[in-house]
DNA sequence: CTGATTACTTAGCACTGCTAACGAATTATA
DNA sequence: TATAATTCGTTAGCAGTGCTAAGTAATCAG
């Protein structure tokens, strides 16, 4: 016998939804302290994890349109949080790479993250903690393999 | 022994950052169906589900300020899925309500979004269903805990 | 060389967040 | 009671982020 109680995809969509809007409402409070939007610092951390990049592939990774990244590459440039080449092999191409400024940013901004998060992750104990590191890999992974289904 | 290596806050932090981030992004991809934005929806959901209230408690629920629910509500109403009256008692209050049109397309959009999750969370067992279940739920507790602390 | 494809940009729209400033209604106080 | 302070909501204006459509430049296929 699995579980008393199926729980319903409908309902772990909805909650799933729900939880995942609202924690990003909170997060933006911390987050807007860096001056940098959500899309930019998401794509910063992309750049800064994942290396050097075209701007088609740092779409793909973003989930978005090329144009919409193509806009947030203009600001993290602006600012100076990244900076962007020709490629050598495909006139194109742009290569995108974090500045040193941008990798340095981003780690205050995850150090901001965290400041917030301990007060309101405060109250959750380690199998907790777990249990929530687990969920963002189970999203990821499904996400992952959703994401080819177009 | 709990566990090989305490999941730092950090990790979680960003990484639930980063999962809610992409979930939404793709969630998005249904809801654009039902021609409403996802802020409207959110709302429109408590208001399903909770009962018609003032505009301040709905911005309160949605963690918005009020000139930013003002503008939901006012798109809510335009397409017919909120209604609005005077409060009789405080004359400076209104009470939004959601209309039966309302309520129905918001069936309609969790509708579409769990056909989307069943392609996306497809993969995923009842052990892993409810480990998402528990997440939402430990992220709701934290983040109210965490609301009031402002 | 010509035409199709690919990569990115530009233009323009909609939605969503904010602060500042305002009006109207209520409540507190002199 | 009259006036001041507070509360609730709206309007105006800014910035950011998503999209599609359309344009430019480079590459590839024939």
């Amino acid at each position: 016998m699995p579980r008393s109680k199926k729980p319903l995809r409908l309902e772990v969509a909805d909650r799933l939804h729900s939880a995942a809007i609202h924690l990003l409402r909170h997060a933006r409070k911390g987050d807007v302290l860096s001056g940098v939007g959500p899309a930019r610092l998401s794509a910063l951390s992309v750049l800064v994890f994942g290396g050097p990049m075209a701007l088609g592939q740092l779409a793909a990774a973003e989930q978005v349109k090329a144009p919409t990244m193509s806009r947030i590459v203009t600001g993290l440039k602006r600012s100076g949080l990244a900076r962007i080449e020709t490629d050598t092999k495909d006139a194109r191409r742009i290569r995108v790479t974090a500045t040193a400024r941008g990798a340095r940013l981003l780690q205050q901004a995850r150090a901001r993250r965290i400041r917030l998060l301990a007060e309101t992750l405060g109250g959750l104990n380690g199998y907790e903690m777990d249990t929530l590191l687990l969920a963002t890999a189970l999203i990821d992974r499904a996400i992952r393999q959703g994401a080819g289904t177009k």
